[in-house]
DNA sequence: TAACATCTTGATACTTTCTTGATACTATCC
DNA sequence: GGATAGTATCAAGAAAGTATCAAGATGTTA
């Protein structure tokens, strides 16, 4: 969140017209990124962390859909889908991924307007950075990033979901049952030994001493826990 | 916000044929309580504390901007304004008032659970969880942590099952065939020595002194007490 | 197809937790 | 005081859960 009051609204849509009308009347109020496909504007929604976003369903490269469920991996900003397609499944779609509202074109410009400020209004009380931070380890959930004492660590896939997976919910506890289902599915849930030997593989990449793990803390018989602000020297 | 999974939703509305349908498709799956005009909306909002709030604009004793914003004075609730009235001017003086969505009528019934369900999404991230503290102890259920004068104490499954128990009936004497039925099943039923136990490490490890317990009280014959708002010296 | 990274699976060593029996303690009643 | 019923503690073996290595399976890329 911007702490000025010039808000930055980042504008999703394949279609020049509408790009241009967006701008035109948006930018007196906000300032305004544009984006042109889907693989864009998920690249410019990392970097100039926008506090809300326009998206278009019908964009060229991407479903919609997928869009906004990639950006809420890693970001709570509020999303106003903009769409042409009326039909009830199409917003019900959207919302279930993570929209918080919907527009059918064409739509008042005063409409709009007024639904971006009750969206900004709302989350002007929060908003958490999507950066994990503790001690030597930081993960950027933005950029896709994990870094131990500056040096770049490659995940795999599926470490990467789990260790996503425990920043999110960092300092709870996961059950071994919730890590599985959201990781490999519902199929998974009997199957504890494919996520004891990933978890494995993650601490030898994570932590500087795997056999005594500082950030993913074992609770026996429950689950793990991913430690928040630990602070070195213990 | 409730903790249990049943949200409450509070249906401010005048016409019976639609409050009557709004409860037919709500209840299921939400706990409904209904108001037909806006003054006993306003007692309502008040008095059940909803999840989510919908809110028909034409009341035949209060203007629905009226409403909004005197429950904005007090709350953040979700409101979600359900109109006939389709003119723009309406929907932007309904949103800048505080409404957080506005649907006009008639709506589809899929889109109408969709944006209830976005508007408990949103609410669900920034409420923090209830946590129980009695003295030097609390005990974190939503992270599954206890600590006791700060340090993080960990517990065995089981230990942690009976305190959770105790916790969430803080207060009242649980009997040993209750927390046994609960903890270990009612194959146990029969079976005290195994409870007496794991009280008996559980106290050694969240006691002070364990010999003289300040949580965890011994009612004789009957079974166990969590004592409530413990606070020192007694 | 070869080269590469990743995922799954099995075997094995290891750690923690649970259960059980023996024993000691406490309060109450006679 | 002694008996009794209920309660608390300790410790050791059994059971359950966890960590790790490494080989085979799978999929991807050039």
């Amino acid at each position: 969140m911007n702490t000025d009051k010039q808000f930055r609204i980042l504008v999703i849509e394949d279609e020049l017209p509408i790009r241009r009308f967006l701008r035109t009347i948006l930018e007196t109020e906000f300032t305004i990124h544009l984006a042109e496909d889907g693989h864009s504007g998920l690249a410019a929604a990392a970097t100039t962390k926008p506090d809300v976003i326009l998206l278009d369903l019908g964009l060229p490269d991407l479903d919609g859909i997928e869009v906004i469920k990639r950006i809420r991996e890693w970001s709570a900003v509020p999303i106003i889908v903009l769409s042409v397609r009326e039909r009830e499944d199409d917003k019900v779609a959207a919302l279930d991924a993570g929209a918080d509202d919907y527009l059918s074109k064409p739509f008042g410009v005063n409409e709009l307007l007024a639904r971006i400020r009750a969206s900004l209004r709302r989350t002007l009380l929060q908003t958490p950075e999507p950066i994990f931070a503790s001690g030597d380890l930081i993960v950027d959930l933005s950029s896709r990033r994990v870094t131990s004492y500056g040096i770049e660590i490659p995940l795999t896939p599926t470490e990467y979901d789990i260790l996503r997976l425990l920043v999110t919910h960092a300092g709870k506890v996961l059950t071994h049952s919730q890590i599985l289902k959201e990781v490999w599915g519902i199929a998974y849930l009997e199957q504890p030994h494919v996520l004891r030997v990933n978890i494995s593989n993650l601490r030898h990449k994570i932590e500087s001493d795997p056999s005594r793990p500082k950030h993913i803390i074992t609770e026996p018989g429950v689950g793990y826990r991913l430690k928040t602000s630990y602070c070195g020297s213990e």
